[in-house]
Parts: C-alpha cells; sequence; structure tokens
RNA sequence: CGGGGCGUAGCGUAGCCCGGUUAUCGCGCCUGGUUUGGGACCAGGAGGUCGCAAGUUCGAAUCUUGCCGCCCCGACCA
C-alpha cells in the first residue's frame, strides 16, 4: 500500500476513492457496481444504524422484515413509482441452473424453470409493503402503522461509487400507515426532523431541509421532503429522503379503513429513508488530506493508545498503565482501543490512525511513566497536549465533545460560505463554476424552465427549504414572476 | 450506452513501439536479529496461467483478431 493519499486539491474524486479504500472502509467487489463493506465500514454503519434505530422506536416506530422479492404483477401496480424505478430494476426469471451438456463443469439457466411470472429486486418496497397493509387494516383501530425495516436494495445504476452510489446497498426504508392526511404530513415531517438531527447532531454535518420539486420528488410521492448536504467540493449531496404518499399507494393497493363513522376511505401514507450513502457524506464533509475525520459520536474507535516501547522492560510498565487506561476510558462508556501490536513503530500507527480518522490518540511512552504523562493529539485540528494522567479519563470525555462541536461548527461555516445568491443568470453560473455550493435563486416554478436550467447550468434545484421566506422576484433564466428564490447547486 | 484510459506477484509498477537466455523494481509477506516519541534497519527467503481465447512465428508479456473486466468523464440516479 502506498503511503500517499492523493490530495483534495490534485483530484478530489481521486482522493475520496482512495480514502475508502485505503483508510478500510470498503473495497470493489468481483460484482460490477456492488461493494464490500468491509469491517471498519461496517463498525460505523452499526453505529450510524443503531442510534437511528434508536431514535425511530423512541418515535414510537417497530421493525419488520419483508421480501427481497417483488412479484411484477406488484411492482407495477403503482404506476408511477413502477415507472420510476423500472429503468434499474434487477429481475429474477428463473429458478434452476443446470450443467452444461457442451461445456463440462460449466452451469447454464435451465431453460424449463423459467418463473410464471417475474420477481424483481427491491429498489424499495412500497409496493411489497403496501399490498402486505391491505390485509393488516380494516378499521380506523388499525392505525397507524408505524413500521420500519432495515433492509438491502438494488438499484442497476450505469455508473457507481463507493458508497454514494452502488448497485446493492443497505438503507432503512420506514413506511408508515394513517387515518387522516394531516397526521401523515406530520409523520413525514417528524421523520425529516429526525433525520435531520442525525446527520447533525450524530455525524456532525449541517444540513438544509427542504421540500423537493415535483421533477425531483420519489416516484409515487405527493409531496418529498429533503436534507441536503454540503460537500468539501461544493457539491450538494441528498442526505436522507421522508415522503408525502397521499392515497397513491393505498389506492394502488386497495387499502381502505372504515373510520368512527363507518365510512370507508383509503388509507394515508408515508415513506422515508437513509442509506449508507450517508457514508460517503460523512467521508466528504470532514475528512482531509491526512485521511477520514470521523465524528467522535459515531467513530468506531474513539481512542487509540499507541505504546512507545524503549527495551523489553518497558514493555510491562507501559502495558500495565495502558490497560489501566483504558479501563478507565470504557467504565466511561468509550470506544477505546489499545494498539500493542509490536510489528509495526509508533510513527506507522500514528499515520493509520489518523487515514483511519480514530479521533483521538494518546501515545504513552516511558517519558510518560516517568513523568505521570501522555501525550494526547486530536485529529480534527491535529494538535498535541502533553496531559497528566490523573483526572484524564473526563477530560477525554469532554475533548471528544469538543471534537464533536468542532467539526460540526467547521462544516457549518463552509455551509454557510457555501451558499450563496445569484440574481442573474452569469451571477448563477459564475459562482456554480468558480465556488460551488447552493445558490439561492429566483425560479418560476416551471419544470421546463427547471429542466432546461439542468441542461445548462449543470446544476439541480436541490429543494425549496422549508419556512422559506416568501420574496416577489424574476426568475433567473426566464425573469418571469417568483414568489420565492429556491436552491440550486451541482449534486451527486 | 457514448468518449477516454488501463489490465504484468497481495498492492503499485518497468519491459511492449522495434518478438529472442531465468520477466524489472519498490512496498507488503515469511524466517532470524537489532529496534520503537511521526510511515525503522540488516541478513536470508517465498511468491507470476504477463486479463481470457484464437491466430502469425522456430520462438509472443511484446504483433493481429475477438472477447472479458476495471477505472475516469458524460447521460441515469439515493
Amino acid at each position: 500500500m502506498s503511503k500517499e493519499l492523493t490530495s483534495r486539491a490534485e483530484d478530489y474524486s481521486q482522493w475520496y476513492n482512495d480514502l475508502v479504500i485505503k483508510s478500510g472502509l470498503a473495497d470493489h467487489s468481483a460484482v460490477r457496481g456492488c461493494m464490500v463493506i468491509k469491517p471498519y465500514g461496517f463498525a460505523l454503519w452499526e453505529n450510524m444504524r443503531d442510534q437511528l434505530d434508536k431514535m425511530f422506536k423512541d418515535t414510537g416506530h417497530v421493525n419488520a422484515y419483508f421480501p427481497l422479492f417483488v412479484p411484477k404483477s406488484l411492482f407495477e401496480a403503482e404506476e408511477k413509482n413502477a415507472e420510476g424505478f423500472a429503468k434499474e430494476c434487477a429481475i429474477v426469471t428463473h429458478y434452476r441452473l443446470k450443467a452444461d451438456p457442451d461445456n463440462k463443469g460449466k452451469l447454464i439457466v435451465d431453460p424449463e424453470a423459467k418463473l410464471e411470472e417475474e420477481l424483481i429486486i427491491r429498489p424499495t418496497s412500497e409496493a411489497i409493503i403496501w399490498n402486505t397493509y391491505r390485509g393488516w387494516i380494516q378499521s380506523y383501530r388499525d392505525l397507524p402503522i408505524l413500521i420500519n425495516q432495515w433492509a438491502n436494495v438494488v438499484r442497476w445504476e450505469m455508473r457507481t461509487r463507493l458508497f454514494l452510489r452502488t448497485a446493492e446497498f443497505l438503507w432503512q426504508e420506514g413506511h408508515t400507515a394513517h387515518a387522516t392526511k394531516e397526521e401523515a404530513i406530520e409523520e413525514t415531517e417528524k421523520m425529516l426532523d429526525v433525520y435531520a438531527d442525525f446527520v447533525e447532531q450524530w455525524m456532525a454535518v449541517p444540513v438544509i431541509k427542504g421540500i423537493k420539486t415535483p421533477n425531483e420528488r420519489f416516484a409515487g410521492a405527493e409531496d418529498t421532503y429533503c436534507i441536503e448536504a454540503m460537500m468539501q467540493d461544493g457539491k450538494a449531496l441528498q442526505a436522507g429522503t421522508s415522503h408525502f404518499l397521499g392515497q397513491n399507494f393505498a389506492k394502488a393497493f386497495d387499502v381502505k379503513f372504515s373510520d368512527k363513522n363507518n365510512k370507508l376511505d383509503h388509507v394515508w401514507a408515508t415513506s422515508w429513508g437513509v442509506s449508507t450513502r450517508l457514508i460517503g457524506a460523512l467521508i466528504m464533509a470532514h475528512s482531509d488530506d491526512q485521511g477520514l475525520i470521523m465524528p467522535p459520536k459515531i467513530a468506531p474507535v474513539q481512542v487509540v493508545i499507541v505504546p512507545v516501547y524503549k527495551g523489553e522492560e518497558s514493555k510491562v510498565a507501559i502495558d500495565a498503565k495502558a490497560n489501566e487506561m483504558m479501563c478507565q476510558l470504557k467504565a466511561l462508556g468509550i470506544r477505546v482501543k489499545y494498539d500493542n501490536n509490536d510489528n509495526s513503530r509508533p510513527g506507522w500507527k500514528f499515520a493509520e490512525y489518523e487515514l483511519k480518522g480514530v479521533p483521538v490518540r494518546i501515545a504513552m511512552g516511558l517519558r510518560d511513566i516517568e513523568n505521570n504523562t501522555v501525550e494526547v493529539a486530536r485529529r480534527d485540528t491535529r494538535e498535541k497536549n502533553v496531559m497528566g494522567i490523573d483526572g484524564l479519563s473526563e477530560k477525554i470525555v469532554q475533548l471528544l465533545d469538543d471534537i464533536q462541536q468542532y467539526i460540526y461548527n467547521k462544516a457549518l461555516a463552509f455551509q454557510t460560505a457555501h451558499i450563496s445568491v445569484a440574481d442573474s443568470w452569469d451571477d448563477l453560473v459564475k459562482i456554480l463554476d468558480d465556488k460551488g455550493g447552493f445558490v439561492s435563486a429566483h425560479w418560476d416554478g416551471t419544470a421546463e424552465t427547471e429542466e432546461k436550467i439542468k441542461e445548462m447550468a449543470k446544476a439541480t434545484i436541490r429543494c425549496i427549504p422549508l419556512n422559506n421566506k416568501k420574496e416577489e422576484g424574476a426568475c433567473i433564466l426566464t425573469g418571469k414572476p417568483s414568489v420565492q428564490r429556491v436552491l440550486f447547486a451541482r449534486a451527486y
């Protein structure tokens, strides 16, 4: 493995790829477009998943699991949804292989084993879930249903990138059913808030909450709410979506309930999801040319202790002291690793844990044993300080908090600095070209204009921010009247 | 699917234009030793269907044809 990471300035995209692979988060696999999530990457995902799962449960949701396969007839039931996903579906057509008579040791698809009805590998689970809900819902007393599932889905993307866009990815998808429109909208907004809280407070990535334009809406939704994050190269990344589905799926799957007055009505629905793509957001929001920078709250390892030996006898003393410190840190709930592997030297370990983004590194050598100190280095600022061992654990807890706050503030400052206002077409293009980031500009509200802007400036409307201030203006492209500004950006 | 690049040891590569002993070098790996405060050093060692297939040739990593795969830029998208 080469020591050097491609720098962000040199080639941002290459930096990202190098970083994912060299830090041990994930690797390309033998399957086109599919990645192997390695233990370090999966540990990160588990921490994210566990926290989200807790937040879902705290808001009244329960987990369930639905099949990977969706019969084609169910898949096509909600027309817009089916149409939206049709061109990126993997399809199972057969259920058996057999020995190839012309080619010893090889297998062929058994033509006798063709399925009567093709099965779609879920790109999302609305169809199979709403088909199931029909049997669960008769009365308003059966509502609401607040279910989440942790699953994998497959979307046959033309071009893939580790974490950001893979053919198969892990995610969670919430699917809720409600008696009233108001309640469903409330749920949609509530889950958007959960996502925003998680991404900001746990991942330390500031986001902008908003609503998608009809063009950018989830296929089959009445409204798509989203959180948008800003990456260090000035490109936006959709970090999570929460959809108000209206009665579309209830109508497609004939899911009705009797209200208190025995009046029959279709059920109101929401769905919401975040995926392993969040890991991509995390990497691109915080990391630097030395490697990853993990937010302490979800870092697989929060503190690493590196011993600096000098001769055999020092090992005994340092190991003892380090183990004692590790116990104290663990007692405070800190995820700590003591790396006394003697195959690599301290300098190598320092670089390695910086690459992996471990928030705090403690180096402990003979010098420290004598002085009752350690060297504490923080990954975010790369500052090093010699600190006394007494009362260190509590200081480390505080330090982890400080780091979490610091990287959030840094990302927020970057985001704020990358929200620009444009009042002319030339300004819009110039800002997108030179600086990147979000550009707040007027838009006449038509899909045609949106499409044209996308073609001409390669920028999409990321969202109409929630609580957007109403403001009379002229569309940046057509000059037609506009009632508010929207956020444009080039995006992942 | 269009444009560009690339496939040689676990990783990164030289050799290819102009065919010819045993395929180069670095990292990593194994054994032993010395080391350890920012990616250690010495000695010895292992590791290769040169992406696959066919062709040309006395002889192919090198030339020809076909195929496969990957990466990057676009179109599609979370």
